[in-house]
DNA sequence: GATGAATGAGCATTCATTCAT
DNA sequence: AATGAATGAATGCTCATTCAT
């Protein structure tokens, strides 16, 4: 399994797995909250509201609502990562289809959670630095699985004209399309219609036209 | 030219000439600070200092900070859009060409403004309905534009694989990636890697590789 | 006239008169609350509630609770370095009438503001850095006219004994006797008699007895 | 042995040895936050950590904060009390040595809790009716036994000038010059120097001259 | 039309105290 | 008797907006 860093939150709890059960009620309810309302209008009594907790418990499990966003963005990471990392390991041995069920499963995730990482991108910026560099890393190393596809694909000779990082990149961003652009597009297509057009514009930027004839 | 629609900001003066003039050095200063600090961030009493313009006078120009970012928004978006239309008019007849031009353009603006795109993308969930409202219809017409390019491409035969108004979509949300997400690739790529590697990506997915033969 | 240093207290308001009589009013209302309740028990709300003011035109004329009072001692400080300043100025070349003079001048004020300095010596602690380095250079200041007084006696072979800088250090310490020991002898002694029972004590340790016979 | 009052101080515990001990941890922990940090400052979780009590234990000792400061105050002024009764008992009889012995004991304990002592000088404020009342009537004790050395001097005809009562409390009130404005000289005086300047001004003050004869 | 002081609802956070285990 | 998580009222402070001059 992969190691992913994660930056300590202070908690005046000892019981861990009391802190782990409470946060998790913390984030599904700052989860809801975000995304109705954003992280900024989001207030912390809304949040206690939300999970039930008072203000004063709710500062237990955290330090500051930095905090809560830091571990919300955390979860969903975690999720993605995780996703990918499994869809890889017990996957076809050739590229493009091991790309097709990458992207499949991490749209899957994206999916369902559209709201959140519209949420991510909306508010990356809020982070304080130290979770802002986690959570860099995390994406950075969630490109490189992406990329490692490319490679793989480009050794064989089926990917020829593909730019590794670059592309990787461009790659992991489009997956973000759908929740940060489906209500241009929810009139006019369906759920299937836009996930399989995206796929293929995909497919059709990386992968060499040989192999379609 | 092309006529863009606009949502009604609210002014207690009557003088046009002098609206238009404060609110371009209200634009002015409220892109600035808001690309330094955020939309939430930052504070009427910022971009009053900003614009030296006290905050009653601001509030002659506009009803409620909102309208500020509507404000900004709205002189993006139209420059965005009308340097789009003007690489589009006087331009080859060859559809490949034609969108190389395009995107040429368009990223051009983009590459200038990042801060503010940057931003854009970030807050738009921020605006009230009306203003959301009419920045959608902007998009979308944007959209429409490379849609167009798109069209003829196909009707030429050039472009066969494509499937017009979602490529269109994605393409337009490409054209992000800019912004969003040059801080992953700055230190391992330059300028002219990141812009090439971008239309390249976009050039692969979109045309029929026969041009390439 | 002495010149006394302050620290600079932010303030958002321009106009400078302003600025002094609100400042006045913010005093006056503290004064009150604090001489009741104590500096961490007195609230922002309650001296918004004394001055009539809200807590946003307070905050107007300060940065933090802190500089309420800094404000305060600095205005007591002041009045006490005057008062001194100005009773030795025209004053008896003869330095045990001067001294005298000076003593029954500053009893006099500091009769008058008693809970002020007794709020002083108990809440120095709470003061920050640089608000607290201001007042205790006031302070030794304040030591210093004593000092003088003084020395001006040792040199004409009055008060023989004295130990300067020290036996004036232990002076200005006994007259915050009043304010801080008078409830133990409240009920057995007038004020009058207590004033001339501290003056007594004084003289006897400062004068050389030959002045008595 | 003198008998000294004290007020009652809450326990849910039954056992008296355990809340003798108890105490006297608390009382250490608390000594050590509050000189550190102040009372207002110091938090029940701070004495916590440093009692190694939890705060569910702490409660069980005391009810109130208040309860606390009291604790503190009795230890010190019991400290006092005693260290300058023993001190007399065993005296010379000579008033003037008695003295300087009492002075010379006092100020040793006052010289090791300095920190203490400036620490009750300021927070007197934040006890309760019944500790202020409780504490007060210490410090009239205290005082008393200052009186009775001043009473035996003058009926000796040592101290002739002395006003008794107001004297005494003078006397005991200038014991607190080291803890509160030692600051302002220990740039400099040596500790030495400070205490014997002390001392002989209370000499001066207090004893007829014809004794340095 | 400009000015800038006033307003006050609202926010994140703390902390003494309680109480179930 | 000990534990430590829960509680929630209260606090200092901010800031979009208004309005008298």
């Amino acid at each position: 399994m992969i190691k992913l860093s994660e930056r300590a939150v202070e908690t005046k709890v000892k019981d861990d797995a009391l802190v782990k059960q409470r946060r998790e009620e913390i984030i599904r309810a700052a989860y809801k909250v975000f995304t109705e309302k954003g992280y900024h209008s989001a207030t912390i009594r809304d949040i206690c509201k939300a999970s039930g907790l008072g203000p004063g418990t709710l500062y237990n499990y955290i330090k500051r609502k930095e905090d809560i966003l830091y571990l919300v963005y955390n979860k969903l990471t975690t999720m993605l990562t995780e996703g990918l990392v499994g869809s890889i390991k017990n996957t076809n041995p050739v590229p493009v289809e091991q790309l097709k069920e990458a992207l499949g499963k991490t749209i899957q995730v994206i999916w369902e959670y559209q709201d959140l990482i519209r949420l991510m991108y909306q508010e990356t910026a809020s982070l304080d630095r130290d979770s802002m560099h986690n959570i860099l890393k995390r994406e950075s190393d969630f490109v490189s699985l992406f990329e490692k596809i490319l490679d793989s694909g480009k050794k064989k000779g089926i990917m020829r004209n593909v730019q590794n990082r670059i592309d990787a990149d461009i790659l992991a961003y489009l997956l973000a399309f759908i929740p940060l652009r489906r209500w241009n597009l929810r009139k006019r297509f369906q759920e299937k219609e836009i996930i399989s057009g995206l796929v293929n514009f995909i497919l059709r930027a990386v992968c060499e036209p040989a192999i379609k004839k």
